[in-house]
DNA sequence: CCGGTTCTTGTCGACAGGACTCTAACGATC
DNA sequence: GATCGTTAGAGTCCTGTCGACAAGAACCGG
């Protein structure tokens, strides 16, 4: 907030009442699991500009609130959920001439949830529908504005977030069995983990799941029914599980 | 950037002309060692608001330039120095009333410099120099506006980034010892590390730091002669050293 | 009852990493 | 110049973690 100048390429001073003025948003990354995939919930434009493209929910922050308060007030104006299992903010974005309109700056939020309801396009949304996130990662789509990159800064978050932190079971139900939650890792981090060793580790936390005594219902295919476990309490940092980032080499200390 | 309207609480629409305008400003945390210690650069408000304080060095970003841009100015005027080794964003800040001037939201940025040359203060500011962490960190002392929060924020980012990268070796110089290199670890974590286990995981990651074959001159105490290292490729996660969180505790995966 | 499927438990081995010891190389002092 | 204190570097032992793999348990359908 310090007035900085600069000879070379700046006027002598900034008076304060002559900022450049800027647009504040607030754009979320809504994130859920279906299928077993990872899923982006997107909004279809029904005005200009970029009419008709897709692009995630956001919209202006308001003087009188703070940039928590407006990510959560536009979730819950996009899904009508009040509490997301996680609402972090991850990145600004204010690249000259991302918006053709104006000056906008935009702070971008990631939300992870168990299950969107009930999706409800917005006045200025033509629709909403959940996409997998594979369909953006490979470039065959675009997104409105800079929204692609915001996306795929999102995703390499919550595969960080997944790894340091208990979030996984914020993308399952409030009962799970430990394949639901294996599939989670599986799914965010596009890998495989021997399900003997993903319990073993699981249970070497402590507190972080907690078996109900229940047991799932197999499926289809039968099978031995799975115990179910709630969500307890999260960790801050240092989960069990780790993704593999070169398999094959030596890694020192992947944890 | 999508308008979104909400009917108890807000108008029936934005125009887009009529979006609540904002000021945009970037500010830098630079962090750096010396004798030891972690410092932080701050300057003293020569204006005001919080006129002769003490606040971390910023300024209004341009609509012609990106945020990283803008960053990478202010750090450039407010230090000389043109590229840090390490210039990450890590949030953003926009409560109401945190400028009591107008409607500010600051993106917050962590510099980490091996040497802070010649420090100047600029037009606006009356001094500029580097505090120790710690005496930030105590609550002893305030800063202008909300920037002990942001202090605070940078502080805990680039613990974890030390963990996750190899960025200790934009603390030191261009040739280094182990020794060097293990004091940053130790004062940015506030742990003692074991010099010979330090060695074996420096050596084990490969190419992170290349033996130079020369050696340094033993402080004023004597002492056998280290050999000088030189930074190679950083690695992106996963790095050797990791801190202790919980010591005593069975921490099946702390890594 | 029997094979197929899935969940769960058990075992073994590789290896990272902490604690510790020992040797090497220097400055300072007597 | 011999000795001592100091610091750097190399080696050893040991424990805990984690992956691979095997075996048992509990359900399905036929």
């Amino acid at each position: 907030m310090t007035t900085k100048t600069h000879p070379a390429d700046a006027p002598a001073a900034y008076d304060p009442s002559q900022f450049p003025p800027f647009a504040v948003t607030v754009d979320v990354v809504i994130l859920t699991m279906s299928e077993g995939l990872l899923h982006v919930l997107l909004i279809r434009r029904g005005e200009a500009p970029y009419k008709g493209m897709w692009a995630i929910p956001g919209g202006f922050k308001r003087p009188t609130e703070t940039l928590d308060e407006a990510a959560k007030r536009e979730l819950s104006e996009e899904t009508g959920v009040d509490a997301a299992s996680l609402l972090a903010q991850f990145g600004a974005y204010g690249d000259p001439g991302r918006d053709p309109r104006m000056n906008v700056v935009t702070v971008a939020y990631l939300a992870v949830l168990r299950d969107v309801g009930a999706i409800v396009a917005g006045t200025d949304a033509a629709a909403a529908s959940l996409v997998p996130v594979a369909d953006l990662l490979d470039g065959s789509r675009d997104l409105a504005f800079d929204h692609l990159r915001i996306v795929r800064d999102a995703i390499e978050r919550v595969r960080v977030e997944l790894e340091v932190t208990g979030i996984a079971t914020a993308f399952v139900g409030s009962t799970f069995t430990l394949a639901e939650l294996r599939a989670v890792y599986e799914a965010v981090w596009g890998v495989q983990l021997d399900a003997a060793n993903f319990r073993r580790s699981i249970a070497a936390e402590g507190d972080w799941v907690i078996p109900t005594g229940l047991r799932s219902r197999p499926g289809p295919a039968g099978g031995r029914p799975a115990e179910l476990y709630r969500a307890g309490r999260a960790w801050l940092v240092a989960g069990p599980i780790h993704r593999q980032l070169d398999v094959g080499r030596k890694e020192p200390a992947k944890t």
